[in-house]
DNA sequence: GATGAATGAGAATTCATTCAT
DNA sequence: TATGAATGAATTCTCATTCAT
């Protein structure tokens, strides 16, 4: 399979272009997309300030970039999840939704954290990526209640729940304040907050 | 009552100190802490640039004070479910978390975005109040476990798990994807959440 | 002796212009002209900022006004040695440089310091009296020449050698590198710096 | 003789960051260092305000290296003369003092004018200096003394008065108030106060 | 393609002066 | 007269982007 210099070319544009994104990921993430500069990130890339604007137009472009890498893995867990039975299903999403990368975890910073500061990146790299999120889960709880699985309370709502909890549990590890908890921990905390969320808090009454 | 001249001026210089940090909270939570510019803020306070700097030291001084004063009304709602009855105690805080004034909006908009970015204003003024909450809570559930209302779950699981609830609601009020819901639509939902988070989503075998 | 309301007024305000004067020549000794504001000034004066435009019409008028003082005592030594036996008057005038008061200092800071910086202050109040004074040891010197009590150098150039070692004494006093010489050394000092200006360095052929 | 591109590189910052330098020294020497804005110096060097930080980190940073270079010449006459016979290195000495080139004396009123209002500067880049001068031409002294070509006056305080000397010669040069003498004049001005230096003012009497 | 110096618009902050009270 | 808050021009410094080498 002879490859074509056009081919080598690309590749190696290619190549170029992901540690520069990498670099400037550890970068926003560290000191967020504002406070960066492209002096910051390209020394992270180690190549010459210019050099970033022969593979990006702009600052921006680079962060879009990112962003848009960043909302690759978010839907895997829950299509992975679909399949497998209702607990196993839902300790499997709330785990892996702590299985993180430092490199991930860096890309996921930078696009949440941009998210806030801007409506574009909000809306064409996050929400557009909970929603669908969002509606996978309602139907996933949709189809548990008309198994008899779950009691009948709204779909909407319980997704709601669920993503809330998963994103009470990411917030903090991306915003730096929690480590990411080690495989052991990460099942333990999934299993307990399935627990919650399946038979609630409240003390049954007992012998009834 | 007569009020000497020094208590007019210092009442004076309290209410255009009011006046600059509304102003600023504003225009912080439009464009950000970073993207505001001092002459940004003096346009939306009606004053020139300079005076700014006659009421605070710094830019940054403005934003301290904005993120203290936000975080004054965080605690006051759990303080008052304290003393209900469980549900009740229960809608009640997950709807206190939504009745939000517009002003108020702006001041924690402000801190939260700028937690996000900032570690002092993260630890000083944001976890500081959530590790505070999340302790009464934690009091509240393991409260509740001894007198036999709630099943022996851990109490700090609980804890998080409300309050990533808590996050869950107010987060996109807070960055203006969802709307500030209106009264009853808040309590409709606080009585949702607190239906699932008592009793769970999974159907009771019935008959037994 | 009767005094008007007139008079009164008028000593009153000129008892504050001085307060004022020399508030601001500690100030401006301390900190220069530039680097001082309106503010320490009126801080040092203890009076509003405001106050200090009812009695100068800008921050530079107090400067001339400071100027305008600090030249004043300059040129009474030189006046009184003129009657003194020639050894004691230059002993006497080099004592003399010396003997500041720690408010004269003040005033005498600011008038060189601000000269080097300001034609204006240089000509009209440091260069029209130091003009003078060369006038005057011209006159000195070439009356002891005639006298036969001086050899027949060319007496500006005395004059001016005479003057830098009055800078060199009192530049750093000025300047804060060197105190102010206690009442002995500085006649200690006039003495040894008469005895090399009268008689030189030179060792004299012994015997003749 | 190949030059390589680092080297080549590092010439022309070299070239560029005198330039600055250069330029600077005109401005600084023309309205002092702090009425100089960066848009003058900029302005006096023809490239643009950001560029002056490509190659100093401050407006400060440019005056010390002002300060720096302004320093290294002082002790060199000095050390000259070192080595001359008495009169010849004495008349070396005060001649040299005001040999200044225009460019030499931008730097030189720049370091003294803010000595004058700068306690680092005034330590680190003016006493140093004095202080060191001061010490040779003790030496030079006492060594005269020992070898009976002066009279046992104090070391100290005829350095004192020679350093005085050469002060009050140059500092209204480097003020502008006088012009830099062309070489015969300096050298007659040098020859007749190293005369008096020599053999003081006063008369011998004659025969005895 | 890679480099990095040059650019200049834009930002926060200071401060002499004014003026309503 | 005394006050001190308000003003806004002026200043230093940063940084995304360009472009000659």
């Amino acid at each position: 399979m002879p490859m074509g210099l056009e081919e080598r070319r690309r590749r190696r544009i290619a190549r170029r272009q992901s540690e520069i994104l990498a670099a400037a990921a550890r970068v926003f993430a560290e000191k967020s997309y504002a406070h960066a500069t492209t002096r910051d990130i390209a020394a992270e890339a180690d190549v010459a300030e210019g050099t970033l604007y022969n593979y990006f137009g702009s600052k921006r472009e680079i962060l879009l970039a990112i962003a848009s890498e960043a909302q690759a893995p978010m839907e895997s867990a829950v299509d992975r999840a679909m399949g497998m039975e209702t607990r196993e299903a839902m300790v499997y999403m709330f785990e892996a939704a702590l299985d993180l990368s430092a490199a991930r975890l860096d890309f996921a910073r930078t696009l949440v954290g941009e998210a806030w500061l801007d409506d574009h990146i909000l809306q064409q790299f996050l929400m557009a990526r909970l929603q669908a999120i969002h509606g996978r889960l309602t139907e996933f709880i949709r189809a548990r209640i008309a198994a008899g699985a779950f009691r009948p309370i709204k779909p909407e709502l319980g997704a709601r729940v669920a993503m809330s909890i998963f994103a009470g549990l990411m917030l903090p590890v991306l915003r730096g304040v929690a480590p990411i908890p080690p495989p052991d921990e990460r099942r333990a905390l999934a299993e307990g907050i399935v627990d919650v969320l399946l038979d609630g808090v409240r003390a049954r009454p007992s012998g009834a």
